[in-house]
This record gives structure tokens, sequence and C-alpha cells, in this order.
RNA sequence: GUGGGUGUAGCUCAGUAGGUAGAGCACCAGGUUGUGGCCCUGGAUGUCGCGGGUUCAAGUCCCGUCACUCACCCCA
């Protein structure tokens, strides 16, 4: 038997339902605030991801799915999709019209890490960006939409986190302390820890080893040495976010794995997903667009996984899945034949129809149709044609009419209202 | 990439000191010659993850391998 590739699933119909449900909610809330469906290839030339996500991280380093094509360039399968978006803000030049531009996008990534609980080797994401607005009210807004939208799902236990992490003004100068700092305290790090203290010092702060935490309690914190602009920036979503009654809790550890974030970073964390806590995360990349040879214009955004989303939401798979209104059970060959045309015609009429095609006893088609939670069944056999009336039973209530095969389609749509 | 746990029927799992497999649920049929859920009776189902080794004999012991899973790492 051939498996599935490692790390991949399958979305099964019963789970399918849930999924399609979380969509429609977020394309919804997406709509009413202003965002504009964007769909974006699966695939980028490999240079994009290196570029925009950083050449030092974990994701370009080892996790993308990164092959030559049969020309020979080397294309990569999409780790996150925010580089995508920009280089299509960039190429078709979308900020022409006016370069305030508000884009969703929902589809599967790609990283080859090692699965584990709420981690695929191909999730799936849902995306929001917004593009040239630089003031922090956005990011407020883009918390408060992810907020929204996880409690109309009935997420419990989230909790968001919310840091700063500066921009090209000031992080250096933070860096510079922090590397000191790291230096100083070498003999108590973890040798990850050691080797990320000169590649990427900040790393450091959100290490989970029990030692480097404690070594790192004492840490200085780049909130200390925001310069005042981006000090002023991360006051105003503070203050934003508590006039609309979003919780939050300030955490000078979270660093976020990419290279472009600047300014505003948040991720929205729970305890149901084992050692996964993010279930949503974002933040400001000021930088990017530019950086991949766009306009200078400021953008934020953020990333839901769908599947941990998904699997923390209270919301129940049994409510969304359709289950029949009715089903055909006939005996006998013109039975049958009849009962095919009448499914047919009541299915084009939007009736949920379902029957068995083969020769099954009256008590095997109740069954299945029990089975299937169907509402009403419509017996149909010699008997029934020869008095030209069909029994339609309420699968509930058990209570059974008969209705006149004359515009029977009719008949039973109008039974089925009462 | 590293470590732990687990692989036996569609599902959940037993399998005792090595003696070529079992339960519950689900499924099918019948009891009810045309009426589902409850009950009763009967039935089908397995390359015991895969490969090799030890043995007269391996689901059981040994080695290897693969998959799943959890954790590290990292992130959504």
């Amino acid at each position: 038997m051939i498996q599935l590739i490692r790390g991949f699933k399958d979305i099964l119909p019963g789970e399918v339902e849930l999924w399609q449900y979380i969509e429609k909610t977020a394309r919804s809330l997406f709509e009413d605030f202003g965002f504009k469906e964007i769909r974006i290839p699966i695939m980028e030339r490999t240079e994009l991801f290196a570029r925009s996500i950083g050449e030092d991280t974990d994701i370009v380093e080892k996790e993308m799915y990164t092959f030559p094509d049969r020309k020979g360039s080397l294309i990569t399968l999409r780790p996150e999709a925010t580089a995508s978006v920009c280089r299509s803000y960039i190429q078709h030049k979308l900020y022409s019209k006016d370069p305030v531009q508000k884009y969703f996008t929902i589809g599967p990534m790609f990283r080859r890490e090692r699965p584990q609980k709420g981690r695929y080797r191909q999730f799936y994401q849902i995306n929001a960006e917004i593009f040239g607005v630089d003031s922090p009210l956005v990011d407020v807004e883009l918390i408060f939409l992810l907020v929204t939208l996880f409690s109309r799902l009935s997420v419990s236990d989230v909790e968001a986190h919310i840091n700063s992490l500066g921009c090209p003004e000031c992080r250096p100068k933070f860096n510079a302390v922090l590397s000191d700092f790291l230096t100083s305290s070498t003999g108590n790090l973890c040798s990850d820890c050691v080797r990320r203290k000169d590649r990427n010092p900040l790393r450091v702060l959100d290490c989970k080893v029990p030692a480097c935490r404690e070594a790192m309690a004492h840490a200085p914190s780049i909130l200390d040495y925001l310069c005042p602009a981006c000090s002023q920036h991360f006051e105003t979503v503070k203050t934003a976010l508590d006039a609309m009654n979003v919780p939050f809790t300030i955490d000078k550890r979270l660093v976020r794995g990419l290279d472009y974030y600047t300014r505003t970073t948040f991720e929205i964390q729970t305890g149901s997903l084992g050692a996964q806590s993010a279930v949503a995360g974002g933040g400001r990349y000021d930088g990017l667009v530019k950086a991949l040879g766009g306009p200078d214009t400021p953008a934020t955004g953020f990333a839901i996984g769908l599947d941990r989303l998904a699997e923390i939401t209270g919301l129940n798979c049994n409510d969304f899945i359709k289950t029949p209104d009715i089903y055909l059970a006939a005996l006998g060959e013109k039975s049958l034949s009849l009962a095919f045309e009448w499914k047919s015609a009541l299915c084009l009429e939007g009736v949920k129809t379902e029957m068995d095609f083969g020769d099954k006893s009256l008590k095997s088609q109740m069954k299945r149709a029990d089975r299937l939670g169907a509402k009403h069944v419509l017996i149909v056999g010699d008997n029934e044609i020869k008095q030209g009336s069909v029994i339609l039973r309420n699968m509930t209530t058990k209570e059974q009419v008969t209705i006149p095969i004359e515009h029977v389609v009719e008949n039973i749509k109008a039974k089925l209202r009462s």
C-alpha cells in the first residue's frame, strides 16, 4: 500500500466541515474589516524566501523544500505567505492606485521539520497583510481581529502576547548591549545559545532551556532601548489595546524567527497544544517591501495556524456535517428505477436525497437510512405503485403518511417543509 | 537532525513460560416472508508494520528497517 508522505495528512469528510466553517467565519470577518482575498502560488523562486525570511534563519537553513526544476532553476515550496504577498504587491504595482492595501489569503505552507502535535510538514495558514500604513493602530486592528475571530470560534485558553523589536535605528544598539551581556554569561548558556549569541543574539532570549531562561532573567530588555519613535509606537499599541478591551501581556522574550520583523510583534498563545503554544503570530515588517525592490512601504500582518486552530476550537465537527433530508427505500426493479428518477429530481430541487442502488431488504435500507441520519424515508414498492401512492416515514417521530405518486417530487417537498 | 513511547481485524485493544491468533465496537445476514435505534442468533475479516536471524516451532526472543506519536529544536 502506498502511504502518504510523512508529516502530510488527509483532511477527511467529517473534519473538513469544521475547516470550512472556520474559513467561512474568517472570510466574513475579513470582508467586514475591508480585506480582499489574494491567491498566490504555492512555489516561488528560492531567492524570494531566502532574502525575505533571512539566510540565517532555521526556516531557510534547514526547513525548506527546495529543488531544481527541469531547467535547473531553484524553486521552493512556500514556507510562509508574506514573502509572496509582498512580491505580488510589488510585481503588479498594487500600490499605484492606493498604497494602502489589505489582503488575506488561505492555503498550505511547507516546512520540512520533524512532525509532532500541531506541527505538520504541510500545514495551513490564514494570512492577513496590511500595506501602506505605519500607524500603530493597524497593528492593533490585526490583534483585535484575531481575538474577535477566536472568540467567534469558541476558542478558549488563548492569550495575546506582544513585544517590540525596534527598528534599524535602535535594534543594533540593543544587539550590542545584549551581546555584551551574553558574552559575560556564556558559561551559563546551553550549547545552542553559545552558537546563537553571535549570529542571532535575539534568539537566545526565547530559548526554553531552564539554565538559559535563568541566565536571561536579568538580560537587558529591548523595550528599554527603543528609539523615541519606536517607543511611541509601542505605547500607542498598548493604549489602543486597552481602549478596545483586548487583554494582553507584554512579553519581552517574544522574538520570532523571521528576520523581517520590526517594531510590533505579537503571538496568540494557547496551553492546549502541547509544546506548540502559538496558534497565530505576526508583526510589523516595515523594511521588507523596499528590501524586495518595491517602494518604501510600511506593512504589518499575521498568520494563523489553521490546523492548530481547528484542534483547539470549542466547536464540534458533528454540528457541521450534513445529513440527508430523505432516503428513498425501493423494493423491486420497477420501484428502483422510479426512485432513481425521483432522487435525481429531488437533488436538483435542493433536497438532499440518498438511496440504495442494490436489491436490499427494507430492513437493511432502513438501517442504512438511520445510519446516515436521514430525517425521512420514502418507501416505494410494488404495492405502492399499484395503489398510486408512496409512504413517507418521519424517522424521529415514526409518523407515516401516504402521498400520491402523481407530482411526488412536489408533494415530498411540501411535506418536508411542513 | 537528536531522544522516548507505540505498531496484532475497519476502530479500541487482549495475547499469559515461544506451540502458526482473540474480545468489544463496527459491518453483513437472519429472528420480523415490507419498517431503523434495543435484544437474540449466526457470519466474514488479519501477509500479527516490513526484512533478516535464533529455534523442531516466533505475534512472543535477537538484529536491522520503516511508520506513527510525543518531546528537544523551531514555529503557525
